[in-house]
DNA sequence: TGCATCTTTAGAAATATTCTAAACTACTTG
DNA sequence: CAAGTAGTTTAGAATATTTCTAAAGATGCA
């Protein structure tokens, strides 16, 4: 029986990634691009991947972290979501989506946005162009 | 030619809403909720709401002003609306409707939801129930 | 290998928000 | 209307998140 291949990632070659993304490959961000894109989609805090790579032996402070997820963020290999004041979460899923916040838990899940209709949104204010569509479902158990 | 009165407070007794809402009206609360509920719907910080209220000559501090928009919030008075790290707005338009941020300049506009049809979205995570529905149209200049 | 440039880092700083505990005030009751 | 008490305000400290500084270190190119 075949093991089975990460979905998005058929040869992980995570510093050529970043190569790509003009960023330099260095241990620090090929250690954070392994965590963060070897499985599947993640939805990560800066302490908690801080936390995660710390944990990989390979030293790294939580000022690179933040450095890192901008930069990855700004190179478009992340996306940011903000759902409470102080609470962001860097996410590796960069298609189209929306997300549940279980405000209980403060737990993000995404649901695809293929199926979603955001209808009847008027035009933006004059001299604007849309940049983004965030759909938030805020639910509580 | 008559005057306008205020769409929202035909008779502007703050005192009486804070009442019904179980909150004391003290000096700070009356001045705060008077800033935010007496003319149309507004989108405020804390800091800004404080810097107003200070301007009327009532004594408020900002832990205060904190404390009663949170009050408010948790009372159904205002909502809160964060659209980035560290940028949390209260808003007292609580009637359904979205927003358009911009974010070259970090305003936020109300558009109404009752043109607006969010379709698709699935069933939420077993045992949760939606509270709201969020949907930021960012937008830039 | 040498060098310029970019990156990382500890620690300080900035920002936003909450907490503490003491002083104060609004409402109740007599 | 004079307590009494429970709720409220406050300054200042504390916490939490994120960014900045400047010095040391790593990377990639000649
Ligand atoms: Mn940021
Ligand atoms: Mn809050
Ligand atoms: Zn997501
Ligand atoms: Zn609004």
């Amino acid at each position: 029986m075949a093991l089975h291949m990460s979905s998005a990632n058929p040869s992980p070659d995570f510093a050529e990634r970043l190569r790509e993304a003009g960023l330099r490959p260095t241990r620090q961000r090929v250690a954070l691009a392994r965590v963060l894109f070897e499985g599947d989609h993640r939805h990560v805090t800066a302490e908690s991947l801080h936390a995660e790579v710390k944990a990989t032996k390979i030293p790294v402070s939580l000022a690179t972290v933040y450095n890192a997820l901008n930069q990855f963020r700004d190179a478009g290999l992340l996306r940011e979501v903000v759902v409470a004041p102080g609470r962001s979460y860097f996410d590796t899923n960069i298609g189209h989506h929306h997300h549940f916040f279980v405000e209980t838990d403060n737990e993000l899940h995404d649901f695809p946005s293929h199926d979603v209709t955001v209808e009847g949104v008027p035009a933006p204010p004059a001299g604007t162009q849309v940049s983004r569509v965030d759909v938030i479902v805020r639910v509580r158990r």
